[in-house]
DNA sequence: CTATTTGCAAAGTGTTTGCAGGAGC
DNA sequence: GCTCCTGCAAACACTTTGCAAATAG
């Protein structure tokens, strides 16, 4: 079990979470993803380890975990909904347009270009979303 | 016919499109927004212009406009899918979070920013994607 | 032992497809 | 007149809900 899935235990047992079967299938499958994943790729996943879990279930705890602030949905160019685990604080995803590898950029120096817009709009900015798209390396070396 | 529309109307004959009842429907109900719509709410506003316009038509008519980049699709917090019309070039949205008003915001200056990134991730970026959501200035007032 | 959680089935939404009739050029 | 476009209905995919049985604490 590895520091992620340390959290997710841990912040289900601080808010009276039952720690079931599916849940810690489902678990293992977010913490160890590397890039966002699909409901059912998700499904497919904690399948490998729990085979009975249900879609059903899988929706009922990401929505859960999605409000206990452990994973957070990531709209992707072709399918809109994925999940990633979240790590705490403001970041934003760069995602690999060929294999889909999400890095988490921390660090968002937007205060400038926000402040220019809401001078120039009159509007009072209270939140934005940035999404990278491109290569990463291991792509672009494939594709030359 | 507003200055939008005639671009409209131009760019489908450009591309040896027919102009039918249902696209003109659609065209003016589109062009008439300053907002992001929703597939229904376009539907709505098109029946009024043209009572036998069916929902398919207005699916099948987004896709081609699309296509054309004459429309695109913007993704709004509790909607998924809104369509606006597009003005030529980069451009970023700036959404009311309470009336759904849009403004696009031109002239983008993610230019440093990206290169850094680029820098510490090793991706090649090749595109992102920048919403903004706040409260406009009417929606603000309102609101104290 | 009790309350929560699960899985199934079924209902509900939103979107796409096939096809015959209708409209643009 | 010929082709493209539309509307209908039906198919399809995705998501949510109701409920009885299972299970964590």
């Amino acid at each position: 079990m590895n520091a992620r899935e340390q959290t997710f235990v841990e912040t289900l047992r601080a808010n009276n979470y039952k720690l079931t079967r599916a849940r810690r299938a489902l678990i293992h499958a977010l913490a160890g993803a590397s890039k966002p994943l699909t409901i059912n790729g998700l499904h497919a996943r904690a399948k490998e380890i729990d085979p009975k879990i249900g879609l059903v279930t899988v929706y009922r705890t990401l929505e859960l975990l999605s409000e206990l602030d452990l994973v957070r949905s990531v709209h992707l160019a072709d399918e809109c909904h994925g999940y990633a685990v979240s790590t705490p604080g403001h970041t934003h995803h760069l995602i690999c347009r060929a294999c889909h590898a999400l890095v988490e950029i921390d660090g968002c120096n937007l205060g400038a270009f926000l402040k220019e817009v809401e001078q120039r709009t009159g509007y009072r900015i209270t939140g934005h979303w940035l999404e990278f798209e491109g290569l990463c390396p291991k792509c672009a070396e494939a594709e030359k």
